[in-house]
DNA sequence: AATGGGCGCAACCGCGTGCCT
DNA sequence: AAGGCACGCGGTTGCGCCCAT
């Protein structure tokens, strides 16, 4: 059964509201407060509105102080590290912006922010891809010269995957040679998260998030705020775990009302948290202490990212594999055909990854997904950032 | 000038939580 | 202790404006 209506619905107005219904509701409340009982208010004042509604419209546009639009670049910088730091909380958000409400800083992330943050760091991404490329031309350079003379015993050091690939734009499975030099490609641990399978896509949320750990949860390089923040999945991260390894790093009130972050850099000694008194730390602090899920934590900075397991066992750079965090699948796009230079037909096949965990053993038809799709969940993990 | 698609934003919906009886 | 109720919140919807064609 169904939850009760809060109000009779037939006979509320819905929509706009109206400069009349508007003079009355906030005339009502300056005079004499909610009483704490949103429902009866308006018949008291003897308006056809559900409580809710005339809630929300003081709460976001009524009530005095309230700024619309204009946000500036310190706001942009707080949103975003807030968002990263506590995930979409937006009223705790709006807390941190005097005159802003959740409602609004809600629409500005969703209608502005994240595309102007995708914009920015799209642009900066093509300028690193094209350096990339040039130095991906030399190394191929390199091994087209060093393939002519070694095969590919010769790397037998490395953990490596044997590759089918087909010929693009054909329908039939391509029989290749049964001494054909397959390309071989390097294989990454596998994903450093026992829960990985429960994140089967790389969702824009994600995305978001990945990039703005990147930036240091700043829009802006300019901010000149915090040099030194922990960043937390969000509580929902936390709470949809059960394997809890904490970082608690509250953010605090300054002297001057501005949200601080305390400068802790590395954490973490495993414990359980108790949801009860996060939420109530949350509630006194005006932000979220979190903790981490799983096996490991991120230590990033501008220049590097590492992957730090629980016992501090496996360190890893992640150079070169960060772009695949900061996107979403469709820009995952690997192109075998920069590693076939040199062996053989123009035999060329793309695929999405995440983690080159698998391969396929049969060529099917046209362009085949090469690679299992498995994500990293680093999102499970401690984000750590240090801004250098 | 007409139109259709995209975008921004105000408002709604429904769920989780806490309080009260 | 349990159920009902209201509040608060995040996600979603839908309308109106703007701009490109």
């Amino acid at each position: 059964m169904g939850r009760a209506p809060c109000c009779d619905k037939a006979n509320v107005k819905r929509g706009p509201w109206s400069p009349d219904e508007d003079a009355k509701l906030k005339s009502y409340i300056q005079q004499h407060g909610t009483a704490g009982n949103w429902i009866a208010l308006p018949q008291k004042i003897g308006l056809k509105r559900c409580g809710k509604s005339c809630r929300l419209r003081w709460l976001n546009y009524l009530r005095p102080n309230i700024r619309h639009g204009g946000f500036s670049e310190e706001e942009d910088n707080i949103i975003c590290s807030l968002y990263l730091s506590i995930g979409s909380r937006w009223s705790v958000i709006a807390a941190q912006l005097p005159g802003r409400t959740d409602n609004d800083i809600k629409n500005y992330w969703n209608t502005r922010l994240k595309k102007k943050l995708l914009g920015k760091h799209r642009k900066e991404q093509e300028a690193r891809h094209h350096k990339q490329k040039q130095k991906q031309k030399q190394a191929e350079e390199a091994v087209l010269m060093k393939h002519t003379t070694t095969t590919a015993s010769a790397y037998s050091d490395y953990p490596l995957i044997r590759m089918n690939m087909v010929v693009e734009n054909t329908s039939q499975p391509q029989e290749l040679p049964y001494n054909y030099n397959w390309p071989l490609m390097p294989v990454l641990p596998p994903s450093f998260s026992n829960e990985s399978s429960h994140h089967h896509s790389f969702n824009d949320q994600d995305s978001i998030r990945s990039l703005l750990l990147k930036l240091g949860g700043r829009f802006s390089h300019s901010h000149h705020h915090h040099h030194h923040h922990v960043y937390r999945p969000s509580l929902q991260d936390t709470l949809n775990t059960t394997n809890n390894h904490n970082i608690i790093v509250p953010p605090m009130m300054g002297t001057d009302g501005q949200l601080v972050i305390p400068q802790v850099q590395v954490a973490v000694p495993p414990q359980q948290i108790n949801y009860d008194e996060e939420h109530k730390q949350l509630n006194n602090t005006g932000a979220s202490s979190s903790s981490s899920s799983s096996a490991g934590c991120i230590i990033s900075n501008n220049n590097n990212t590492s992957i730090i397991d629980d016992n501090n066992q496996l360190e890893m750079g992640l150079d070169g594999v960060e772009e695949l965090l900061l996107y979403g699948e469709e820009d995952m796009m690997v192109n075998i055909e920069k590693m076939m230079i040199g062996l053989g037909p123009a035999v060329t096949s793309t695929s999405t990854c995440t983690n080159w965990c698998d391969s396929t053993i049969t060529s099917t038809t046209t362009t085949t997904s090469i690679y299992q799709h498995q994500q990293c969940a680093f999102q499970d993990h401690h984000l750590s950032y240090h801004d250098a």
